[in-house]
DNA sequence: GCGCGAGTTCAGTCTTGACTGAACGATATG
DNA sequence: CATATCGTTCAGTCAAGACTGAACTCGCGC
């Protein structure tokens, strides 16, 4: 099929950043966003520096508005950022500084939702549910902890950081 | 509207116990699982002690199909188990032991995948592509402490529990 | 061994949301 | 001022999957 040796590596790079990307649509999935979105993730990891609107479309083969809605939640998610070439009347993106923060915070916050829920809930039972009362606690102390968790993690991130 | 005093408190528990199950189902559905699996797991922490296929339908409202292809789901997962009384035919279930740690146990599988990812793509790029390399690397060192952060709170979890 | 009640599987419906092409402002440039 | 070129928004299509009712299979009890 292919020639051996740097021919079949110089080949497959492409493939493999194909490959990447495309990975990355599925890993964003998973986590709730739109699979362009994780794509478009994958590609400025590949390509930090400034990528102008249209190329976006291009080289990830998606329409204008896919473009438009995808970049606009990923900027909205402090993933990437949004600059201007002078000269040219383009939008152009680049990779933020620490990308993959604000991901973490959003598991933190969906976190904090879920013990705030279990929380609740063991507010509202009545008194002498003992066993519902003690799993709530259960489940809300579960969260907190994991949330406490990657609030230091993400603490130690950010420290690393600078 | 209501009766006001203990009357209400009584009439709300019901409520209150009812929105709990709910939004553990939309949090569910934000871990990948469907809805109907998170509303059972809910139901569970609420009584916990064991429930018979049947009455699971009935209490959750749920088609016999939706009651056996999500216990099943959760039986995989390991958060609840399924047992059997004494004379009766019917199938029963309770709340696992350790009901949480498997879907945590999940999203270090899912951290792990991405990191691979981002592995084999440094692995893959050319090594003329300084930056790329670079960027790589650090979402595979992203992904990895992320997932070996989990993988600690995962272990004091356990500690815990005994 | 017959039938009834248990859980599973199947086929179909319905909802959800990702994605697109086209219409729409807005803005800089000629 | 006219026009071309941005990015956004809108309406529509399409696919994925959650859920259901009905058919099915298995096994116990009479």
């Amino acid at each position: 099929m292919s020639m051996h040796g740097q021919a079949q590596a110089a080949e497959t790079a492409d493939d493999a950043v194909a490959d990447f990307i495309d990975r990355m649509g599925v890993v964003a999935q998973a986590d709730g966003l739109p699979p362009i979105a994780g794509r478009l993730m994958g590609f400025f990891v590949i390509h930090g520096g400034p990528v102008s609107f249209s190329e976006l479309g291009e080289r990830l083969q998606i329409s204008r508005a896919s473009v438009s809605n995808n970049t606009r939640l990923l900027e909205g998610l402090g993933v990437i950022e949004r600059t201007s070439m002078p000269g040219d009347r383009q939008d152009y993106f680049r990779l933020a500084e620490a990308p993959y923060r604000r991901l973490l915070e959003g598991v933190v916050e969906r976190m904090a939702r879920a013990s705030a829920a279990a929380e609740k809930a063991a507010r509202d039972v009545p008194a002498d549910w003992e066993g519902a009362r003690r799993r709530l606690d259960e489940l809300r102390d579960f969260y907190a902890s994991a949330g406490e968790n990657t609030r230091t993690l993400l603490a130690a991130l950010a420290r690393q950081e600078r």
